[in-house]
DNA sequence: TTCGTAGAACGAACAGCGTTCGACAGGAGG
DNA sequence: CCTCCTGTCGAACGCTGTTCGTTCTACGAA
């Protein structure tokens, strides 16, 4: 997102029309450096000097820093599409829509913070998602009066997992001193007698980089298995 | 956590000691702050003021916010009791367990969004806790390589699940607002055609409260549901 | 065509944040 | 008694989100 040309001399005499920022620019303006230096970069002043302005000239707007986060949000979660639900293939849509939409979150690093501190999503394009998802749950065979806090965990889990698994990502900086520290617990657990942490010393080569994708997986694995014997027809 | 009383005036005499501050008269500190008035109240300069000092004087015992945060989720986990695990009860025990690891997260609000945040639990109480679930699992007849991914995953949810809920309760402030957007949902839903959102509308009344603690309680009866159809044994 | 006005744009200002740093002071050891 | 060393302190730095009074353009009415 750089500053426009200047305008070639010519043009000079016609008086810069006064109307430039709208809602998207900024938001558009907000994810681009989102995505090229991370969420720290997310401010407000930082935007307006992309946009060649002053901060209050956002406040026009946007109301605050949270409705920019949840139109951030929303127009990164536009791109996921929602399949038509086929009731043979239930478990297979379902896990599908969870790895897309984790893979959105993931995508760019800071949305998923974004996602986990929104409590309620109430942008169009994320009732859109939470819609599709329960469109699929609904015709699994789970009675209904289960279907809400299904959908429930699955949007909390796919949430929380994108949210973890950006934090190992490049251009928040933590992720060198992630890895650091993962060293340092293999080393704390070895120098330990036996009988401390038994379990962790015994698990400790089979955590490799922490919250994998295989991780994921396996969740969602456990999760579909999990509602399908909750489900009186189980096909 | 009032400022302790003067000393009487016949103790006048008697050099005050050098040494007030302590890394855990810190951490109390600050975890009294955190529950008295929410997370945004615990800043360096309020826990400085509260034990009638400079912010400055803090970074003595402690090196960063992040530390100190660290030191509070450790300090509030290590209540938590894991119990011994006995194979024949692995189902209620697990449940227990993540029923108990969720209270003390929600009990004080704001612990778990530093859980949340903190991406690798390193200090010793959290190693405990963890090393407590993973005690449970590998009794369980799930396959070694499997029983990290599945403590993962249910960490992470049991902590994703605390943080949601923490964020319906009082001194957050964000509490209200909440509750005034679902009303502001389920009326957006109402107005809208048939044909948009169709499964959201037909859950609608299904939603009372977000994420209520029935809904977490379904997720573990699913995932251990889950769990044990991928063990090998079923007890 | 001219004028009035509504409202966007602007940038300075405010209160607060985490953190750093140089100066200070008091107990411990020679 | 003097010296050192370490915990303490408060001012200061650079940053944040947000507010506010002013400026100025674009548009509708006369």
């Amino acid at each position: 997102m750089n500053a426009p040309l200047p305008p070639p001399p010519w043009r000079r005499a016609t008086r810069t029309p006064r109307r430039q920022l709208t809602t998207e620019t900024i938001v558009d303006t907000a994810l681009s450096v989102l995505s090229a230096e991370g969420p720290d970069a997310v401010t407000m002043r930082r935007i307006a000097h992309e946009l060649d302005t002053g901060p209050g000239s956002l406040y026009a707007h946007v109301q605050d820093k949270r409705e920019l986060h949840e139109l951030m949000l929303d127009a990164a979660m536009r791109v996921v599409e929602t399949p038509e639900p086929d009731p043979q293939n239930w478990r297979t849509q379902l896990k599908q829509l969870c790895l897309e939409q984790a893979r959105v979150l993931t995508e760019t690093p800071g949305i998923a913070q974004i996602a986990m501190e929104t409590l309620i999503p109430t942008t169009p394009g994320i009732l859109v998602a939470m819609d599709g998802m329960l469109g699929i749950l609904r015709c699994s065979g789970i009675p209904d009066d289960r279907i809400a806090a299904a959908g429930d965990m699955l949007a909390l889990h796919v949430t929380a997992y994108a949210y973890e698994a950006s934090l190992w990502q490049s251009p928040s900086g933590q992720s060198d001193e992630a890895h650091r520290r993962l060293g340092q617990i293999g080393d704390y657990l070895q120098s330990l007698p036996a009988d401390q942490l038994p379990n962790l010393k015994a698990m400790n080569h089979a955590m490799p980089h922490g919250t994998e994708p295989d991780h994921f997986e396996f969740a969602l694995d456990v999760f579909i298995a999990g509602l399908a014997a909750h489900a009186d027809v189980r096909p």
